[in-house]
DNA sequence: CGGTCACTTGATCGTCTTCAATACCAGTGG
DNA sequence: CCACTGGTATTGAAGACGATCAAGTGACCG
């Protein structure tokens, strides 16, 4: 969480959107060369340190933001300190979606960011002449529209091994080719954002940390490293087929092994 | 569940869309008379029976789908019997969004429903000469994307009793101007789907409506008949502020504000 | 009537939460 | 070098909420 973005070159600040990192990943890829120079010119840029928040829940939605650089976490919360953490946002990400008069959700950075930020009516002027940009924006919201649902079939009816099973495949998929899948992983969130994600507690993820490495199904490294040990088990999980689940054993036959 | 779609009259059978009733909800009223008769030439409309499902998660997404009328439930599953209703669609719903390639999820009536369906290719080459149609396509899945961010927030940190006060509250302002609600509600899904919407079981929706009868709060009567008391006290109960909750109450800090 | 189906109610059980203590780790200053 | 500190993660014991299993009720319909 110590680490640092890098600092924009005096090339970057002429250019600011040409040479944008992010560029090939977001929305703002599908702009022209000429697009993304008049993208620059509506845009205004924004450093968020970690803990900081810049979409507030509720607040009037003024502003479109597409993440440059960094992480953020998408949060909504109830009256008292429960919190649910919808979504991650990485770099490309675009956000401000989903909100119809007012943000429907807060963001906040979990690490340093760096963010751009639009205003709905100039950048809707932009859209309109893009048409292109547009079917981006449908095409993101459409994978945010899968990857929700997947959501709450994890927070509806998945037991806690099993989310965090689902969870970490997600994560070694992340930006890898479709059918791809890295072992190696740093997890970019604590305990609890990770928790407030999968609609468990600190300790309920700890737990369940500790027995899927006592199961030599994955390992775990310090700095939030973990070692995916057994692919194929995880996935297993994920699927809902859990050998040592003790869930609904319509049984009464054989087999009837405890943890 | 036994009540009849009405029979198109020969009118309709020669000018389907411009009748349709449910024009007026979904993205078809975003097409001129002329876009509407175009659309009109690459659909096929089909009637489905309840408990029939016209889409189906992992199938080839060949298609788009808009609901004329009745209701469908859009549900995922788990290899076990485990099930997660991600949503309701009604007339003027729009389906087949959130596909890859595959369909994320499988659409079932829960009445007896009548559904256009429109190859993909066709619909998006109509959609490059009526681009209203496409902005009302991004402005339906941004809606889509809030309620399910609030719908992870019910399902990943809300009690029993709070999912269905929400749940009740939701569907007395179905379709009602902003800052109105009905008191009188006639739910369309049986126990069942309401428990896999909610992500509880059949005993405990039935527990808790019976809970929140005898607290006064809704009365219940045949038919799925739901009347709304209080709605005050429900209102809080879905935003958390339970008075006989009984949960931890981390008081002895007077207003320790965050953020 | 007997049949089915959906819903309700009751008793018991298990998973996850809550509360609490301890371990760990990096940074700071004696 | 080591105690002190604050934050984060782990582990343990007890409790609660909802799930499971099981029985009972009521409506509808042949």
């Amino acid at each position: 969480m110590t680490r640092q973005l890098a600092q924009p070159t005096p090339h970057d600040v002429a250019h600011p959107c040409l040479t944008c990192a992010a560029r090939s990943l977001g929305v703002c890829g599908a702009l022209s060369d000429p697009g993304l120079a008049r993208l620059a010119t509506i845009k205004t840029v924004i450093e968020v340190a970690v803990g900081q928040s810049f979409i507030a829940e509720g607040d009037p939605a003024t502003c479109f933001f597409v993440v440059a650089a960094g992480t953020a976490k998408l949060f909504k919360e109830l009256s008292d300190d429960r919190r649910q953490i919808t979504g991650f946002a990485g770099p490309g990400q675009f956000l401000g979606l989903a909100a119809t008069d007012n943000y429907a959700f807060t963001a906040e950075a979990i690490g340093p960011m760096r963010v751009c930020r639009f205003q709905r009516i100039a950048l809707r002027a932009l859209m309109d002449d893009f048409p292109l940009m547009e079917k981006r924006l449908l095409t993101a919201a459409s994978d945010d529209l899968v990857a929700a649902q997947a959501q709450m079939l994890l927070l509806g009816r998945m037991t806690a091994r099993e989310r965090l099973a689902s969870f970490l495949l997600g994560q070694s998929r992340q930006g890898m080719p479709a059918g791809t899948s890295r072992r190696q992983l740093r997890l970019p969130m604590s305990r609890g954002d990770l928790g407030d994600y999968l609609g468990l507690t600190i300790e309920t993820i700890s737990r369940t940390f500790t027995r899927l490495r006592a199961e030599n199904l994955i390992d775990l490294g310090s700095h939030n490293a973990v070692t995916i040990l057994d692919l194929t088990e995880l996935e297993m999980l994920a699927h809902g087929c859990d050998v040592r689940a003790l869930r609904p054993v319509n049984n009464n036959t054989a087999l009837t092994n405890a943890s």
